[in-house]
DNA sequence: CGCCTTTGACCTGCGC
DNA sequence: GCGCAGGTCAAAGGCG
């Protein structure tokens, strides 16, 4: 990590492109050529978990063991994981001390486009115009049968160029057999 | 024809 | 209870 903003109450880090180990699997085009800069961060964790997140970030080619556990805070739970997780697992959660947590993660990532393919299919299902911000947010669900994967798109206020892409849940099947 | 996006309406949670 | 804001639904239309 390379650093955490207590006013918008993220963290970020960079250096995730360019990375051999990483596959975000966009599918046609090296992500390193669609994004100068590619950010994750959670704004579900507190300060205190934020600044462990690169410990626990176990980036593999189809993000399959990349979860991150959760916390046990009492004001809910919170944990993050990569979107696209491909190992079957049932539910929309993973399964850590037999807790089953929702599983949210939030990319931010320096692009001219808003929809980032990302591997899966994604139907549009609403978009929203949001208080204190020009650019709307745009809501999308994985195609998926049975898959309750969700996402919200949406340019950031404070920089344009930036696309903050937030995932909910984890995908209980595999990507498309063409990427 | 099937799947998609668009978009206004509706639902829900939360603060006052 | 009311109003606001965020999230979702679903009808209509477009496109391949």
């Amino acid at each position: 990590m390379d650093s955490y903003d207590p006013m918008s109450r993220s963290y970020s880090y960079t250096s995730v492109v360019g990375s051999p180990d990483i596959d975000y699997g966009v599918p046609n085009q090296p992500i390193s050529e669609l994004f100068d800069n590619f950010i994750v961060f959670d704004d579900w964790m507190n300060e205190d978990q934020a600044h462990k997140v690169p410990e626990y970030a176990d980036y593999t080619p189809d993000y399959a063991s990349a979860g991150i556990e959760d916390q046990s805070q009492s004001s809910g739970s919170s944990s993050i994981h990569l979107p696209g997780n491909c190992n079957g697992a049932a539910g929309n959660g993973i399964v850590h001390n037999q807790k089953v947590t929702k599983k949210k993660v939030a990319f931010k990532t320096k692009s001219q486009v808003e929809i980032l393919d990302d591997g899966f299919k994604w139907r549009k299902y609403g978009k929203k115009m949001v208080k204190n911000s020009p650019n709307p947010r745009n809501y999308y669900r994985c195609s998926a049968e049975g898959c309750s994967v969700k996402k919200r798109v949406e340019r950031d206020v404070e920089d344009a160029r930036y696309v903050i892409t937030t995932y909910e849940g984890v995908h209980n099947h595999q990507r498309p057999s063409n990427f």
